[in-house]
RNA sequence: GCGCUUGUAGCUCAGCUGGAUAGAGCAACGGACUUCUAAUCCGUAGGUCGGGGGUUCGAAUCCCUCCAAGCGCGCCA
């Protein structure tokens, strides 16, 4: 199978920050792996190692004891004693280890280990919060993969910010990233598409021609052939009468993809690969990959066609992949796309699907399977669809009559931010409303606003000084940690790229977007009850924690592709 | 009919590899601008976690069942 000419994104040697939370995890793992004596998975899973809903329960917290009663059959408030007592002697970034009621496991941070935590973001500085725990691994994200015989819609959108905020995630993880989408510009439907085309494009030209009975709106088919008049003029019409739809085919495809691309390049999602699904059957690939699945036996005829036995795979019935006529399905590039992308040494192989294309599942898993991938190797994520609100009611559209809300119109209505930010800020198997209103107003009741207005605040205070101060400017030993406010500011900035980790593990780009919410409320509240600067002195500790917050803001919205304006 | 997803405050959603009093935001109500941007902050109120069973020290979380909503079940893509 040839190998398309498919550019890994270099990025810069990753600095890695160490995380917190997660190292302290598997250090507890340790030793509740002595106390156990014997591998037994299940419970190691269970024990979890968390920051407390309740400030009073300290810094962190595990539930170890109480996951141990039973293998251990004790009682959790003397398991819980022995390991407070372990932690507080053996781990030296610890203090104040307290057991509580059923056998929790509390204790607090010493502000000497935060401290030192917090020079880390100024010796990393735009890298802090990366990490490497994906290093030397590729992973490929294929996400929107819209059909170029229409406009992205909504829930387009959706998709395109989940992948590329994953993507970044990903990088951020120590991970190669390939943002890969695929163009459907093979078959009846393109066919049908490039048929409304040449109608429409014989009319242009003075001639009258019947337009397809069930073809796609004429509104989005003329868009594109707008575009292609404009290039080509009447070079596709062959003796003034008939058009050379040859030729038509990949200029009209060429310029929905261009369209396609320019919305989704208007929000900031941009690929590294324009996969075209018609590349998949040069050079007789088609012919050799059938061959290839007759022998292995995973192919077989039956009433003229030729069927894949996806359901000996797990799927929950056969499927053709070769038609009657002899056409290829839909289905046989899937196969031989996996194929392809498996060929290129991804070791990660991450889809976003919509909703309405989850039937899908179960037919790729199967073809994974029957094809030998590890099973690890294939991630299917299945997003919901996002319904549009504006005036507190539901936008109902007519996609036949092409009188649809795009995601074109909703970037220009909302503005690229705030879209991001939306769409973000929800987890995928969430069906989402889209509050139109609510993400226009410039106001305290829109999230992406408040985010962003601490960034301005900072910058403003930082205008106001003697010089243009750094983070080469903090000195971390009086970064202040005196006020609860500060302290759990501070603690917010440790655990920032243990928040990267489990976005990326999670495939929850909705993390990010908490944190840096949770993070705005704290510096809205520290902002509004003490001074970090007044006529007659600057606070120099504050402003030390303030600076260190604005790295992570700016690192955090940069992974969320959301800028960080200095003035609102 | 079968499958996937969802049902948590008036609204939008977290929490769902079982854990401490179920959390945020918006909306509502009451306060805070001579002071670094009030696009902010503080306070109050708001809940039979869709219903019902079960599993156990403990269930919004796991299992069963019922109800409701969205999507999907082509030799279309």
């Amino acid at each position: 199978m040839s190998r398309l000419p498919v550019q890994i994104r270099s990025s810069a040697p990753v600095r890695s920050t160490c995380l917190v939370i997660k190292d302290l995890t598997c250090r507890l793992g340790n030793y509740i792996q002595t106390l156990l004596g014997q591998n037994n998975q299940k419970v190691m899973d269970s024990v979890t190692l968390s920051v407390p809903k309740n400030k009073k329960f300290g810094d962190l917290s595990t539930n170890a004891a109480m996951v141990l009663a039973k293998p251990l059959s004790a009682n959790p408030q003397t398991i819980a004693e022995k390991i407070s007592g372990h932690i507080d002697q053996r781990w030296p970034e610890v203090c104040q280890v307290d057991v509580a009621k059923p056998g929790f496991v509390n204790f607090r941070l010493k502000d000497s280990f935060i401290r030192q935590g917090l020079s880390a973001i100024i010796a990393h500085g735009k890298d802090y919060g990366k990490n490497r725990s994906g290093e030397g691994k590729t992973v490929n994200l294929e996400y929107v993969s819209s059909n170029p015989t229409g406009h992205l819609h909504i829930g387009h959108g959706r998709w395109g910010v989940l992948g590329d905020v994953l993507a970044s995630l990903y990088a951020a993880n120590g991970y190669q990233v390939v943002r890969e989408y695929y163009v459907n510009d093979y078959g009846s439907q393109v066919k049908n598409f490039v048929a409304c085309a040449a109608s429409l494009y014989l009319d242009h030209f003075g001639q009258s021609s019947d337009y397809p009975q069930d073809g796609y709106p004429r509104q989005t088919v003329q868009k594109a052939l707008e575009a292609v008049i404009e290039k080509h003029g009447d070079a596709f019409l062959d003796d003034g009468r008939k058009v050379d739809t040859q030729g038509l085919e990949p200029a009209v495809v060429g310029a929905m993809v261009a369209e396609i691309k320019k919305t989704l390049s208007s929000m900031g999602v941009d690929f590294d690969v324009w996969f075209k699904e018609s590349s998949l059957y040069a050079q007789n690939h088609f012919e050799k990959t059938v061959q290839m699945l007759q022998e292995k036996g995973l192919a077989y005829s039956r009433e003229g066609a030729l069927w894949f036995r996806s359901q000996k795979f797990g799927d929950n019935k056969d499927r053709v992949i070769v038609r009657g006529d002899g056409q290829p399905t839909y289905f046989a590039s899937d196969i031989m796309y996996l194929l392809h992308k498996a060929s290129r040494g991804f070791d990660l192989l991450v889809y976003i699907l919509g909703a309405d294309h989850h039937g899908y599942v179960d037919r790729l898993m199967a073809t994974s399977r029957a094809l030998g991938l590890e099973k690890t190797r294939l991630n299917i994520i299945i997003g919901q669809l996002v319904s549009l609100i504006k005036m507190g009611q539901p936008l109902k559209m007519s996609r036949r009559k092409g009188e649809i809300y795009t995601l074109r119109d909703l970037v220009q209505e909302v503005g690229r931010d705030a879209v991001r930010y939306f769409f973000a800020d929800s987890s995928f198997d969430t069906p989402m409303d889209f509050d139109i209103d609510l993400a226009k107003q410039k106001s305290n009741q829109n999230p992406v606003f408040y985010v962003q207005y601490v960034h301005a605040r900072i910058e403003s205070i930082l205008a106001k000084l003697d010089k243009r101060y750094t983070l080469e400017d903090v000195d971390i030993s009086a970064v202040g940690l005196d006020t609860q406010t500060e302290r759990e500011i501070a603690k917010l900035l440790l655990f920032y790229p243990d928040e990267v980790y489990r976005g990326c593990a999670g495939n929850a780009p909705y993390f990010l977007t908490q944190y840096l919410y949770g993070l705005a409320s704290q510096f809205h509240y520290l902002y509004n009850h003490y001074r970090i600067m007044d006529q007659h002195a600057v606070h120099w500790g504050r402003l030390g924690l303030v600076l260190l917050l604005k790295q992570v803001l700016v690192n955090g919205l940069g992974i969320l592709g959301i800028r960080a304006p200095r003035k609102m």
